[in-house]
DNA sequence: AATTCGGGGTC
DNA sequence: GACCCAGAATT
């Protein structure tokens, strides 16, 4: 930012471009609407920004609209069963979020009678809400002058000020220059305002700097270092690991399945019995099949990749009979099956098994 | 402060 | 392939 320039003028020139210029949601009020006085319900900017996180909105969409259209209130998602909510929330990723969705939903109806708190410390107290959510629903939902720091806005507030300082260590200073900039009037527009413009303008490779409603003060854009902003600490490489899961279907068509542990890696999802997954400079792990049977080795591989490691799984198939014993899991009746409530690698797996790809032969 | 958590779109 | 995405919880 150049020192001559005037910030309080900042946050009247972006409110402007959101004005003409605010991205549709559908959790979202526009503009117009919330300066007649119209806020959002804070149910639904809540769970939109526990999907939202590290989510893009376009894969957010489909999810919003399934589950307000099943679960309309916190009460009612909080009344649900678990595994529907796993369920409705298999392919989203990050699991522990469908988890701590369904503990904060239940805690809002304990703690505070159906209805999210305005406050910005009761927010923060609630499981699955860090300092980036208690922040956007206090602004968004209660128009409340709390800064929301996400991806987008560390891009933008790095570049206005040309901070080279690498992510994550640089978060303490960009919150500090972003808080700097957050006005009284308008917070929870001023909020989506800066996020959007971390989206549609102020990219992460090749930012629309000539379009920009903040190019004039923008101190990155003086010194042509915009695009190389913000800078982040590189990442460690993935590892590959490998492992076996066995898809064991009875007769009557049920398919054998287990919960996954609360715990860990695609924690409290449906998914096939299998062996540890282990590096790939170590054997194939030998594991117990979950029953005895004629198992098969099915053509291929499933490839996938996590968030810190490669996976490449063999499938072992079987067909049983119905009074079949298994040491793990359970046998989902065939009417009972959605495939869709499988986290993506074992819907991999699903799809190998029931329709043979090209790449397996 | 570093690691663990998913998955898809994009270049 | 690598990077990014309206991050939070755990260690």
């Amino acid at each position: 930012m150049r020192e001559n320039s005037d910030i309080s003028a900042l946050p009247r020139i972006l409110l402007e471009w959101y004005d003409m210029h605010a991205r549709r949601m559908p959790w979202r009020v526009p503009p117009a609407q919330r300066m007649a006085g119209t806020l959002p319900d804070p149910y639904r900017i809540w769970l939109s920004e526990v999907m939202l996180q590290q989510t893009t909105v376009a894969t957010v969409g489909a999810y919003f609209e399934r589950f307000t259209t099943r679960w309309p209130t916190v009460a009612e998602l909080a009344a649900a069963q678990d595994a529907d909510v796993m369920g409705e929330w298999a392919g989203l990723g990050y699991y522990a979020r469908a988890r701590n969705l369904l503990k904060c939903a239940r805690a809002v109806v304990e703690r505070h009678g159906g209805a999210f708190p305005a406050d910005h410390a009761a927010l923060l107290a609630l499981p699955g809400i860090g300092p980036y959510t208690a922040a956007a629903v206090s602004a968004i939902a209660f128009d409340q002058p709390h800064t929301v720091l996400d991806g987008n806005v560390e891009r933008v507030i790095a570049r206005l000020y040309d901070i080279h300082t690498p992510l994550p260590g640089a978060k303490s200073e960009l919150m500090e220059k972003a808080g700097a900039l957050t006005p009284q009037t308008r917070p929870g527009d001023y909020a989506q305002a800066v996020m959007d413009l971390g989206a549609t303008i102020c990219t992460p490779r090749s930012p629309a700097c000539g379009i920009c409603p903040w190019r004039a003060p923008c101190a990155a854009r003086a010194a042509g270092t915009a695009a190389a902003l913000p800078k982040k600490t590189p990442k460690k490489a993935k590892p590959v690991r490998h492992g076996t899961v066995y898809l064991a279907q009875r007769s009557d068509g049920a398919w054998l399945l287990e919960t996954r542990p609360d715990s860990g890696l695609l924690g409290g999802m449906l998914g096939w019995p299998g062996s540890d997954w282990v590096d790939s400079s170590l054997p194939m792990p030998e594991s117990a099949a979950p029953l005895a049977a004629n198992w098969r080795e099915t053509p291929g591989e499933v490839r996938h990749t996590f968030t810190h490691f490669h996976l490449i799984l063999r499938i072992l198939q079987a067909k049983v009979e119905v009074d079949a014993r298994p040491t793990t899991g359970h046998f989902v009746p065939r009417e009972n099956f959605r495939p869709s409530d499988l986290p993506t690698v074992m819907r991999k797996a699903y799809d190998l098994v029931r329709t043979p790809s090209a790449t397996a032969l």
